[in-house]
RNA sequence: CGCGGAGUGGAGCAGUCCGGUAGCUCGUCGGGCUCAUAACCCGAAGGUCGUAGGUUCAAAUCCUGCCUCCGCAACCA
């Protein structure tokens, strides 16, 4: 029955804050994903987590007078936390790995070891311009005004012993691997950012261990040593599965990674440092790297110091989180930025899930009840409206698995939508309340509806992995039980009984005031 | 000349690779219907595609210059 394993990664966040719409956005992607691959009969892994060394967090905590444990424990496992959105957020993750996990930890020093006794890493010194009170070296062009950029003070020459990953000797590899296998990063237009930034001007070895702050994971044969963020993180995709340690046993099973969908401001790490470490392993490379766009916000990216972040739990709490979920993926291309935007949002939510679907079943539902008591009758007779619907109904399922396979959300929803509103235009080309008033019309009558809810059938069992509460409850409500809800029941029109009978329930999306909600949110945010 | 992306009716976008009288959603205006969540259906108005030039019978689409915006430049999805 299975078709093959499926692995999906989201990037691991790194908990120095609360986790924002941004990464909910990315994580939301992933899930839909992975949902949509389990409904075909994947055996899916899907992977998130959290990286929680380094210095920024080291620093955080102890303004706050915690340990860094304590510190990242409180912003993952708390009230609020991470675990919490995500729980929210219905995200299906099989797997949640924390850098900080037992496990990982000791994978990653065996890893670190590996690669040292390969030659893939040496000691060397690190040598920059430093600034002695912020403890951090910079280099030529992030000086401002040839001074430290965070506290503006003067900056010297200095040297400090570390070890370093022989990137440089992987320009070519990677060339090479964009050049047999164009699709290995998407968008393409990620790629020649890539070569042309990086690769072409040739890789600098890579700085994989530091001695400027404690709170990593030890180099554990150079005490004084913590290995560096690339090890450290990167590998979380493969130790997760339980290479080099012996908390999980599937890396034979789902690696390499079908892909791994990550932000664009760390497609670098994944689409160069990541490969060359795992060609330097000797271990297959991930398929896939898909390096998504940003919400942005007034023209510019999201950031706390911008102060214009926006909370996925309030609008989630506000709208729903279906609602949120299908906003994300519909109003924005997954490969490039989009705006955000309550506006949007909101009328997002009132034209394509209150009026066109949710009114679409409302009214469907309400008419066999109003018609027929509830159930529908098995006698039906065909007529010249109902080609139209029913073929494009049934040729959805193709159309939609194949935008998925390229991840584009963005038009898959809108393919499902195209038909929602084709259900809409037949219900006016049939006028089922000019029929019901003869009572010869009635197996007509039975066809329309019936058509009707078959198509709504189909086009929720598509929704399934984007809005999944919202769509149990629209199967209920058309009678639609479990056997109905799945990949293999939509491969063919008129797979619901003839003699359906449904359940009307509450508005599945009510409509939002809009001037009244966007009111509502500016006072929430003034009041942040 | 560090690199990349973007500039299309009021708003948000597609189209640009493979040039041929501009498309989608929302909004606006007019009409229809009444099963439905003031929802649904039909129709209309509105743009010459950042800007200056070039190539061509023909350019949003190819070439060149310029302007503006956004991002990246060793851990903000």
């Amino acid at each position: 029955m299975s078709k093959g394993t499926f692995y999906i990664t989201t990037p691991i966040y790194y908990p120095s804050d609360k986790l924002h719409i941004g990464h909910t956005y990315c994580t939301v992607a992933t899930d839909a994903m992975a949902r949509f691959k389990r409904m075909q009969g994947y055996d899916v892994m899907f992977l998130t987590g959290t990286d929680e060394h380094g210095q920024k967090i080291e620093e955080k905590a102890a303004a706050r007078g915690m340990t860094p444990k304590q510190f990242v424990d409180e912003i993952i496992e708390g009230p609020g936390g991470i675990l919490d959105l995500w729980k929210l957020m219905n995200i299906s993750y099989d797997r949640f790995i924390r850098t900080t996990d037992d496990y990982h930890v000791a994978a990653v020093q065996r890893i670190f070891r590996k690669l040292y006794e390969k030659g893939e890493i040496y000691k060397g010194a690190y040598k920059g311009l430093y600034c002695t009170p912020c403890e951090s070296f910079w280099t030529e062009s992030q000086l401002v005004d040839g001074k430290c950029p965070d506290c503006g003070r003067e900056v010297k020459y200095a040297e400090e012993e570390a070890y370093f990953f022989r990137l440089s000797n992987y320009t070519q590899k990677i060339l090479d691997l964009y050049e047999k296998q164009p699709d290995f990063l998407e968008p393409a237009s990620r790629m020649n950012e890539m070569v042309s930034n990086f690769l072409r001007p040739g890789l600098d070895d890579l700085c994989v261990s530091r001695t400027s702050f404690k709170w990593g994971i030890p180099v554990d044969f150079d005490p004084g040593h913590v290995v560096y963020v690339w090890v450290d993180a990167l590998t979380n995709y493969i130790t997760a599965l339980g290479y080099e340690n012996d908390r999980y046993n599937d890396y034979a099973k789902y690696w390499p990674a079908d892909v791994h969908f990550v932000g664009k401001e760390i497609v670098r790490f994944h689409a160069i440092i990541w490969p060359a470490i795992l060609m330097a392993l000797g271990e297959p490379l991930p398929k896939k790297i898909f390096g998504h766009g940003w919400l942005l916000l007034d023209g510019g990216k999201m950031s706390k110091s911008k102060g214009n972040v926006v909370d996925p739990t309030v609008l989630a709490a506000r709208y729903g989180v279906d609602a949120l979920r299908y906003f994300l993926l519909r109003d924005f291309p997954f490969g490039s930025d989009g705006s955000f935007s309550n506006e949007l949002l909101i009328s997002r939510i009132n034209t394509d899930l209150a009026n066109d679907l949710g009114n679409l079943v409302s009214r469907t539902v309400s008419m066999v009840e109003k018609y027929f008591g509830g159930t529908l009758p098995a006698d039906r007779q065909a007529g010249p409206e109902d080609a139209a619907l029913t073929e494009a109904a049934a040729a959805l399922r193709g159309e939609v698995e194949a935008e998925m396979e390229r991840f584009a959300f963005q038009n898959a929803l809108s393919l499902i939508f195209k038909v929602t509103s084709r259900a809409n235009k037949y219900i006016d080309e049939t006028s089922p309340w000019v029929l019901v008033k003869d009572e010869a019309n009635k197996a007509r009558l039975a066809a329309v509806m019936y058509n009707l809810l078959e198509t709504i059938r189909i086009c929720t069992v598509l929704l399934q992995p984007f809005m999944p509460q919202t769509c149990a409850e629209i199967f209920r409500q058309i009678g639609a039980g479990e056997s109905l809800r799945t990949w293999d029941s939509i491969a063919a029109f008129g797979a619901l009984p003839a003699d359906v009978t449904v359940q009307k329930g509450p508005a599945i999306f009510p409509r939002i005031d809009m001037a009244k909600e966007l009111a509502e949110l500016e006072k929430l945010t003034q009041n942040n």
